[in-house]
This record gives C-alpha cells, sequence and structure tokens, in this order.
DNA sequence: TCAAGATTTGACTGAATCCGAAGTTCTTGG
DNA sequence: CCAAGAACTTCGGATTCAGTCAAATCTTGA
C-alpha cells in the first residue's frame, strides 16, 4: 500500500503540478498579497472558504509565500553586485558558506564559466569590497571572483505563473 | 508655491530616509505579508491605524510592494539561466528590449566584462534555447552573450532591511 | 460496474480585522 | 506667538477571517 498517487517528494522538480485555479489564485496574489479571499473568489470563480483553504495549502507546501519586498536603494543599500565564483573540488561548502551570509541574496549553481552565481547586497563601496575580498575571496575552495557591480536595475519582477 | 519640501524625485536614489518604526513595520511584513495590523501595531508599538496609514504610504512610495512570490520549479518553470549580454553602442534599446519579455524576470546594467546581466526563466530547454538564440542573441546591438544555465537554487531570499 | 474512502466544496456563525472619520498632539515656519 | 501640516490615537460600523459540518465530487480497488 505505497499507493498515495499523486504526491511526488517535495523539494524534488516534479510537484503535484498546480493546477489552472491554483494558478489564478497566485496571480491575485501576485498583483496584491492582501487581496482579501472574498475578492480572489470572484475572480476566479471560487467561494471564499475555498480560496482562504487553497491559500492555506500553497503556503503549508511551500509552493508560494507572500511577503513585502522592498527596493533596496530606497532602504539604504546602495551598492549590489553580482559575483560569479570558480570553485575547486565540492561546490557545496562553499555554496553553504554563502548562503549564511546575511548580504548574500540569492546563491545559485550555474553550468557554464562559473560555477556559482551570487547577488550581493551592500550598504557602500567600503562595504562591498569587505565582501568580496575578505569574505568570498578567502573561503577554501574558492579558485576566482568576477564581479559585476550594478549600474541600474532595469527590470526586477515576481510574476512566475503569470503567462 | 512650488516648495512640497520632503518628496524627492520617484525612482532616483535619494529616499526620505525610511526610519526605524517603518523599517521595522517592514520587516514584520517580509516574515508574514498579511500579518493584521494590530499585530505589527504590537510589536512595533504604534497603534492599528498609525500601522495602517504607514503601510499605505510605504505602498504608494512604492518603497514596498506586498506579493506573493513562487519557487518556479512548483509552478511549471523547470529552466533557468543568467544571461551575460555585450553590447555595442548604447545600452538602453537592447535592455528595454528585455525588459518587455515576460521570461526575462530581472535585467540589470553592470560594470564588469558584461554589459547587461538577464534572468531567464523557460518552461523547458526548447524554450530557454529559443529565448537565447533566436529573441536576445538577434536583438540589434547585441554583440556576444553567455549563458548560466541553473542546476540548483541554493538561496533566494527577500530580506532587504532586514538586517 | 459498483462501493468505500478521501478530498473538495459551499454555507453558516462568532470573533477578529479592516477602514474611514473625527479629534489630539507634535513639529515646522513665518 | 500663532498658523499650517503631519503623524498618531480613538471609535464605530462594515467587512473579512477562521473554524465547523454536511453535501458533493473524485479516486481506488475489488
Amino acid at each position: 500500500m505505497v499507493s498515495r498517487s499523486a504526491e511526488p517528494r517535495p523539494g524534488s522538480g516534479s510537484s503535484p503540478a498546480i493546477d489552472a485555479v491554483s494558478l489564478a489564485i497566485i496571480e491575485q496574489l501576485q498583483e496584491d498579497g492582501r487581496r482579501p479571499y472574498a475578492a480572489i473568489g470572484k475572480a476566479v470563480g471560487l467561494s471564499e472558504a475555498a480560496v482562504r483553504q487553497r491559500v492555506q495549502k500553497l503556503l503549508d507546501q511551500g509552493v508560494m509565500q507572500i511577503v513585502a519586498v522592498t527596493d533596496p536603494l530606497t532602504v539604504g543599500f546602495r551598492r549590489q553586485a553580482m559575483v560569479g565564483i570558480n570553485v575547486e573540488g565540492d561546490l557545496d561548502p562553499v555554496a553553504d558558506a554563502l548562503t549564511e551570509m546575511p548580504e548574500v541574496e540569492y546563491v545559485v549553481v550555474t553550468a557554464g564559466s562559473f560555477d556559482l552565481l551570487a547577488e550581493i547586497v551592500c550598504e557602500d563601496d567600503d562595504h562591498l569590497l569587505e565582501m568580496i575580498n575578505k569574505r568570498i575571496r578567502t573561503l577554501p575552495g574558492v579558485r576566482s571572483t568576477e564581479s559585476f557591480v550594478y549600474l541600474k536595475l532595469k527590470k526586477q519582477t515576481y510574476m512566475w505563473g503569470t503567462r
């Protein structure tokens, strides 16, 4: 009795396949994370309670989260950079170390001429320099880094699934 | 009567300097975008109405937005990549063209060996290939591109200001 | 095909929340 | 010193939220 047909392993790629209604709910909440359930229900053709239960499940499953996102510039972080990193041997220790730094917003393992990409959010140039030079380049296993300092953010959306 | 003292031009860097209380409110909403105003007020030492007014102003000013964010994998986007782009001449036409593509989640002008970085979210390999080869590399002014296909996302936060 | 089991849906209710409007305090500038 | 503006608090009514429960729907296995 191992069945339980429609429950793929979590974290792995193959998710329960969000249906069209849940997608529509997500789209509503991508426009306004505080939109009332009743209004969402009217938009997607469901009752208020049904929407509430679906939203709760989506949150519990980790499919989505409802959060405030800010423009880093307006909250005092004036230097950002993407750092490409090449590593000697196992990537995980380096990736994990980066993950634990609060200034590192984003870490991804890539195929290509960098092993890792990390986005860094800093208060000023000194802070950025210290991060790259003292914190990242000194990590054991880091062979080389290349920095791309942000000059202008042209687009930043959170609209996955809205297509 | 041109005054209007405390209204910096929007989009420009110099914001009204968010005070500590607003920062605390933002932190609350970064933990849970639907947290009730009364609960936030209790946490930051303000009345419910005051919190509501501040949140509304932060939203109106564009300092923050409250949105649902999803894991691309669970909503059916299985290929992502960062693309570094080098451009001939003015960057803006290329950046603007990228900005209008729904598959492009993120566009930034950088200093370094790439002029632009763009993050792409696609459904599968075919889709990704078409984006890079047919849509991006054919844009007028694009001199060269380099792709970094995501193998594993290790960290993704929305915690600016929470430090 | 049919029946048992599980999940989802829709309605109902009290409690909590949201929202607008007024009044008060505090700061700013003349 | 006074006026104007901004921010905060209080207050009441309308809305929304969060459980519960029965009915409906879908899946599973014989």
